[in-house]
DNA sequence: GTGGTCTAGACCACG
DNA sequence: GTGGTCTAGACCACC
């Protein structure tokens, strides 16, 4: 599994494992069914504790995205697809959200927000498509 | 002065003081003229401690945006709109970046994301002309 | 055998399996001369570690409820109906006994513990009378 | 706080911490608005590491039960009461429903069923008299 | 082998 | 003082 963990962010550790798995998922990059990697070889993998894993495997557990099998590890649910497409729409439109709020509650002019985030998305749409090539 | 402290935001509440009068002072809600209250003052209005409010003027100060006037308090300088401007420019395009990055990143389709931006933009804007009515 | 085992339950596999047959056996699903399939082959059915279904069967033979029959595999003992009858009990009224005490021990008032009580008969009586036609 | 923690039950220690104030915010010996005892205060009262408070109150918080109070310790939200209450439903009719089902799945008669619960309401309700005397 | 719980002790930012 | 995160290492039951 692809993650990449930057121990100096501000997200903490275990979060940084959540959302990036959530999206993954939501990409269908990681397939509903898979099993994922057991919290010991992750851990080894991000040179991260277990424990963090663990607790990260565990929220998204609560959240009916993985389900623990006995002694074999923890794989994604049926629904793992669909609640993680929904929690990438949540977390995105609440963030989407918060900004626009604040930048009018800010007094700043509609349509230099709308400026702002064009500019925003031209630059990193840009970005994106390079890379997929 | 009207600021509104929620002590369980993410944000802390230095920053959310600093913030908020950034944006007032931006928003010219604060005019340049205006003697800001006292450390003690500002500290029992907002229920909040005053090493609190002194740590948000502290770092204003160092921003060049407050100075202290002699016995008189704290005051607006003369660069403070102009600089509250950019501070704002800076924390709005930030976070509109990193939101646009993330779902970019995340295999969210473009035109969902400007979909999304489009809806938030309106309710909010709605809002927003409402309230000043 | 019709067993249906949820891997992901708190329960253990190993306690459902034998539960399971406890209450089969209890209910004259399965009669007292009936053979029960090989260890090897019910772990194919349930898709289940062979172990798992081993010490299942080890637990049941401890009880007194399987016997091995030399060469032929593992029978029901003749006091195996009477064991799983009282098996039942028990286990039944311990867990009702638990439900009752905490309810009433968290405050709850004794007539609407028992409004959901009867609320829940109703509900699964209804289930288990369709089921049966 | 008078919690009563068991370290040799089934159910862990993080658990216990959790239901026990759940069920004691529903009844009302908590009541809503109050500060919790610290993290570490709680944890030398119950002779247990800080790590297993925080995780309890922090799965509390998650529920919206808690809310962090930046540098002054934890606190009941205003919705406390009611969603306990909830929780404390929810918890209580699931496993209701739970022995129900289980119970007349394994063929058991509905009267004898009636007759066990019965058996256990007068059982635990007269102690609980006891106790309040 | 797996996950789950717990302890001990460290460091950090915030008030 | 507070909570939040992380590490290290232990023990357990289950498969």
């Amino acid at each position: 599994m692809l993650l990449r963990i930057r121990p100096e962010s501000d997200e903490p550790i275990y979060e940084q494992i959540i959302h990036q798995i959530v999206f993954q998922v939501a990409a269908q990059v990681i397939d509903n069914g898979t099993l994922l990697p057991s919290i010991r070889e992750l851990a080894k993998e991000l040179l991260v504790n277990p424990n963090t894993v663990a607790r990260a495997y565990q929220e998204l557990e609560r959240q009916g995205i993985l389900a623990a099998r006995r002694g074999m590890g923890m794989g994604l649910t049926e629904e793992a697809g669909k609640r993680c497409r929904e929690l990438r729409a949540q977390r995105i439109r609440e963030r989407i959200g918060q900004v626009v709020k604040e930048a009018l509650h800010s007094g700043l002019e509609p349509d230099v927000l709308k400026a702002w985030i064009e500019d925003e998305l031209s630059r990193h749409s840009a970005r994106t498509r390079k890379e997929k090539r």
